[in-house]
DNA sequence: ATTAGCACTCCATGCGCCGGAGTGCCACAC
DNA sequence: GTGTGGCACTCCGGCGCATGGAGTGCTAAT
């Protein structure tokens, strides 16, 4: 008999459970709970169901005879089926208000004040990954002349993503006649994606015979190097708050799993990893515990969504934070500033 | 008397316990040190001799019965006067290298290369602040328009820091005309200080009435906002390899220094202000402990350097770690590191 | 089915004890 | 008077032990 299928009343249990878990921090006793208004049960019974549950994998104990606390699939139903939805308070929406100040900003700017509010209002890092590669779209291309052999190309992307890189010269060309390239490269490519943009630029080489313009074909030249690969590299995310992760009791305690928590904020790639699997859905993301493919981090839970320009999807922002965490505030928070993070990229405010 | 004019066999005493405290970790106590090779002397004349270095400050204990450990000034005098200079192993040279792979890269990526190899090779935080606002020089100004309302600007500096700004605009403004502009502003100003450009602007701006091409005005105007300020906003600062510093035993133990350190480093404001102090001077800068301003860092030691670009002091690179560190090696590779980075940045390499 | 009772387990805390490392001081020797 | 051996004293840290509290699992009664 399936624990969850038959008793309402034991997924009552298992939400109370989690829910005064998730605010003590300590593991729950049939006694506590007893007391709990929404309970009439007598200990004993309780324990009973505490039994079943945690025989059908909802719930373990530390030791032997302590209280029960949620395994990750016992926060999987949770989220999926018990959790009451968090309604924001004014405040809340008011914080993330993305104000006149940044009227005039960059996208990177906007960015990274989500996701501080964000941080701030959840108690836990803040993250987002910014757009790149794929997502961006070709809006124009400027080439500065370093030295002989240098040339930086300086790529604004239509939602105002701005990418530098420095690429080596063969044939020295005068700041003129680059700017004769850029201005080539911006009548013909503006408006498209990065990726259609490269494949032009390599099926275009291959055209071109020598009776293209001699300068055309430097200018395609140029473009390819300037746009290579420039999604790998350039794929970046910010942090904000990592700190607040790090002083929740859940880790403040332990002194060995901080330092390899740490380690991971730092290196950042794993973070990526998980960001970038967070843009596959459209839906918004939860990963509990061990259900991200990262030991090191099989304590913390991610919440995260995509974020739009034009629905057209940039990047994905969301929060990491100790598996113990207010899941019905942190999806609320989470939707509401990548929904207003989406709407102030697409709407004429840019 | 003075415990240091007297006796040079005060100062090898007090040499010998800072090495072996930086090296242990422990409080070293007279015993341990007379075991020493190079002391010949009874421990009992040893703690009368650690009395004396105690009483004029050098010296300090944890408590009552236990070994001494050097004071912030005992550092002091042994950085000034007492330490060995630590010759760097050819691996450590080697590992400076910046190598072949960088010939084509950005300023940034140079920096942030040898903070990291600093880093690695002192077992600390490396840091690096970047050429900002004064220390850069005009090489290269774009406007791109991003809406009606709103124009990006890229302003390259002569040693390869890009910045951009968006600015908002009121007289909407083709493309072309932007072009137009760009060039004029290149042409006028190559080569100047940022600080003079804006000082030139300001004067130009005031001396032109009617009389001039209203498309310079315009040129005059965009530039002042594109220039406005932007040293304030953009200083900045790399840190790579924070959490090997909170893995030292120093800190490890100790759950709130930790935390109260991480968010220092989050911050990143004091870092700034901590590397912007080395800026003044010429000589490598040494900051012990309490020495800087800092409560919350006041464990900690910083290790920085200025570098140049063809003997312009750009901006100053480092470490911080522990007060109990290795000052010989870690001022060996800072002076190292910084004159690898300069010497790059100021060769033809570039 | 639910509950009361009971024995049992485990953790955390506090206490006392002891050994080790180190100091400070005194007296003695050269 | 400078260096040294000896000695009493201090303090830290680890260990064993007892104790109380929280909680469980099981059984028997309602």
């Amino acid at each position: 008999m399936d624990a969850l299928e038959l008793a309402q009343r034991n997924r009552e249990i298992l939400r109370a459970i989690i829910n005064t878990f998730v605010d003590t921090g300590e593991p729950v006793g049939s006694r506590t709970l007893s007391k709990h208004a929404d309970i009439a049960l007598s200990p004993a019974t309780i324990r009973n169901i505490m039994s079943d549950l945690a025989d059908a994998g909802f719930l373990t104990k530390p030791h032997v005879s302590s209280g029960r606390l949620p395994t990750d699939l016992g926060y999987r139903v949770f989220v999926d089926d018990l959790m009451d939805s968090h309604t924001l308070t004014s405040e809340e929406q008011e914080s993330m208000r993305l104000g006149a100040s940044a009227q005039a900003a960059q996208i990177e700017q906007v960015l990274a004040q989500a996701t501080r509010v964000l941080s701030e209002l959840t108690n836990t890092a803040g993250l987002v990954l910014l757009p790149a590669g794929e997502q961006l779209h070709f809006k124009h291309i400027n080439f500065v002349k370093m030295s002989e052999e240098k040339t930086l190309a300086v790529i604004v992307s239509m939602s105002g993503v701005v990418q530098n890189r420095v690429i080596p010269t063969e044939t020295p060309m005068s700041q003129d006649e680059l700017n004769r390239i850029s201005n080539m490269l911006n009548e013909e490519f503006g408006g498209l994606a990065l990726r259609e943009v490269r494949e032009q630029i390599i099926q275009k080489m291959a055209h071109a015979r020598e009776d293209l313009d001699i300068l055309y074909r430097q200018a395609l030249k140029l473009s390819k190097e300037a746009l290579s690969e420039s999604e790998a590299a350039q794929e970046s995310i910010f942090v904000e708050g990592a700190s607040r992760v790090f002083s929740q009791p859940d880790f403040a305690t332990n002194a060995e799993k901080l330092q390899t928590l740490y380690r991971t904020f730092e290196e950042r790639e794993k973070l990526v990893r998980l960001l970038d699997k967070c843009l596959e859905s459209s839906d918004i993301t939860i990963l509990i515990g061990s259900e991200n493919d990262f030991d090191e981090m099989k304590d913390c839970s991610v919440v995260a969504q995509r974020y739009y320009m034009d629905d057209r999807p940039l990047g994905s922002i969301g929060i990491i934070g100790p598996k113990r965490m207010r899941y019905d505030r942190a999806v609320s928070l989470v939707e509401w500033t990548a929904d207003s993070v989406s709407k102030f990229l697409s709407s004429g405010e840019r």
